[in-house]
DNA sequence: TCAATAGGTCACCTACATGG
DNA sequence: CCATGTAGGTGACCTATTGA
């Protein structure tokens, strides 16, 4: 139950991440693959297709093996180099994937890597993301973005499905505070939430709490709860007949404004809505 | 660098009205 | 019962700034 509830909050985070790619390719390494102790700005993904070799990330050894997916995230000390002439053919890219200014893999606290269960999914998802860093259509950067997002959703999965490994990062006390508002939010978002109770919440000032929030969620906490509140009424809408009315009240909102509301959010209004999901 | 404040702007919200 | 237009007040948010 506590699972789900953080695995719903990683769902609502998820909806802001911002993710660019830098480099996509597929090479075989040589012993000169070196570098140590460094901090990048940058996430890597490393799927390793053959080989041998050795990771160290944030002080913890890895030798990975063909068919395992590593993330080397940006922010955390690393090293990497290869340990014998049988070095690493593998799958990289060079990305950022941000909600807000934070490093996605820093606020989902995930593992560094995972067990590839569909290896041939994978390897055709580089090669997409390989084709489209090499093209040259104008539009190329928005299918990189989409198929990194696929890869990123597909490590994300495989990790959270391991839930052993999974433990919100929660080490951070900014984080801590985080997930402290976002609770808040979620048990009272059918009231109107205002920044003065979250800062409240968490001695803040609600000036200072907003620029936080924005900071690591990406989106000013208003606007979050705005969201949570539309999210609510989209599966009230599909999957309830209540009137229209009553929804808007459930979500804490007068019928004129929750119309115009909903129709800002989902591009039609409520009723258009549940008619052409049903 | 962090926490807080002042002042200004503008989006949000409410209330009322109207029409389908 | 629902959608939407208008108008005015409120408050969320931004920028600049200060003090610890």
């Amino acid at each position: 139950m506590k699972t789900s509830k953080s695995l719903s909050r990683l769902r609502n985070l998820l909806a802001n991440v911002q993710v660019h790619l830098s480099f996509a390719n597929y090479t075989k390494v040589n012993m000169r693959w070196r570098q140590m102790n460094f901090v990048p700005d940058f996430n890597r993904f490393y799927y390793i297709r053959e080989g041998e070799g050795c990771l160290v990330i944030d002080g913890v050894t890895y030798y990975p093996k063909p068919g395992q997916l590593f993330v080397m995230p940006a922010g955390v000390k690393q090293s990497y180099y290869a340990t014998n002439e049988n070095a690493f053919g593998k799958y990289w890219c060079h990305f950022t994937a941000k909600i807000g200014d934070t490093d996605l893999f820093r606020l989902t606290g995930v593992p560094y890597s995972i067990d590839v269960e569909d290896e041939e999914r994978l390897s055709g998802l580089f090669e997409k993301l390989i084709g489209h860093y090499e093209s040259e259509s104008f539009s190329a950067v928005l299918l990189q973005k989409a198929t990194l997002l696929e890869i990123v959703s597909l490590f994300l999965e495989t990790a959270v499905l391991n839930r052993e490994s999974f433990r919100p990062a929660e080490e951070d006390s900014g984080i801590q505070n985080l997930n402290k508002v976002l609770k808040y939010i979620e048990l009272h978002q059918h009231e109107n939430v205002t920044v003065q109770q979250l800062a409240d919440l968490v001695h803040f000032h609600p000036n200072y709490l907003i620029r936080q929030f924005r900071e690591l969620v990406g989106i000013s906490p208003i606007q979050y709860v705005q969201r949570l509140k539309m999210d609510t009424a989209k599966t009230l809408l599909t999957a309830t007949d209540e009137s229209i009315s009553d929804i808007a009240r459930r979500v804490g909102m007068e019928l004129y404004y929750f119309s115009r509301t909903f129709k800002k959010h989902a591009g039609l209004s409520p009723s258009e809505y549940r008619q052409l999901m049903s």
